[in-house]
DNA sequence: CTAGACCTTCACGCCGACGGCAGGGTCAAG
DNA sequence: CTTGACCCTGCCGTCGGCGTGAAGGTCTAG
């Protein structure tokens, strides 16, 4: 498919889609015209690509993860390389913190929203 | 306090304090000298504005609903009102909706990090 | 009184993930 | 053969939350 149809069926702009090849997360053929030329899969990875980014993850970090991403119908690459270990145990650190933040920052509004409740006062937790 | 010590007690830079004052979220004092002069609350309330900055309120938002905010030692003013009731709730489901993306996507590490276990294909979610 | 730490107000720089536009080629239908 | 939808490659603009000087005033310990 062209890029118009990946970005209907994902949700995503073309010039999006221009940028994830330009970071190196999506290698689409070309025809001789030069227009791009996707494959099924696509959709998956980028819809990949879209919850990774949604967690903060920069593109270059995305585009080392990527080859390993178990998406429906592609093959798993054996088993992973000990210093991409380490990059995803520190972005999945990163995100429990974030999660951790969110919590916090939830329950914050809450006791502004539910103030006539209970009204306790937020601890908020130092750095 | 001055300046300095409050970035010390919060962790956070003198600049971005500047820059929260510039927002509307903090209403230091003045000495004669022009030295912002700070109190205690105002610990407080820089670190209810970094948790919901991490959360991905925009200052502007923020100084919305400061002034509702249930800080140790803070009165609180009363039933909050309705169109402030709605930017809260907005905020809260964005809070909530980044939360799920968030766990999709270290769900989506996990599956990639613990890839000799039972290796699921993970569905990823479409937009 | 002087040194050094601290403070003030500008004002430009940065980063990442795109948006938007210009200027031009491609392709299928009528 | 033309029209309209689609696509291409640049390349500059944006937005938020600050970082980073520059140029100068203030405060306090010795």
């Amino acid at each position: 498919m062209r890029i118009g149809e990946l970005a209907r069926r994902t949700g995503v702009t073309p010039r999006a889609l221009r940028y994830y090849e330009e970071q190196g997360l999506l290698a689409p053929e070309r025809r001789p015209s030069g227009y791009r030329e996707y494959g099924d899969r696509d959709v998956d990875t980028v819809h990949g690509i879209r919850t990774l980014l949604a967690a903060g993850l920069t593109s270059a970090v995305i585009a080392e993860i990527l080859p390993g991403l178990p998406l429906p119908g592609r093959r798993r690459p054996g088993p992973t390389c000990p210093e991409l270990l380490a990059v995803l145990a520190r972005e999945r650190a990163r995100i429990t913190r974030q999660l951790d933040e969110l919590e916090a920052s939830r329950a914050l509004l809450d006791a502004v929203m539910g103030a006539d409740a209970p009204s306790e006062v937020i601890r908020t937790p130092g750095r």
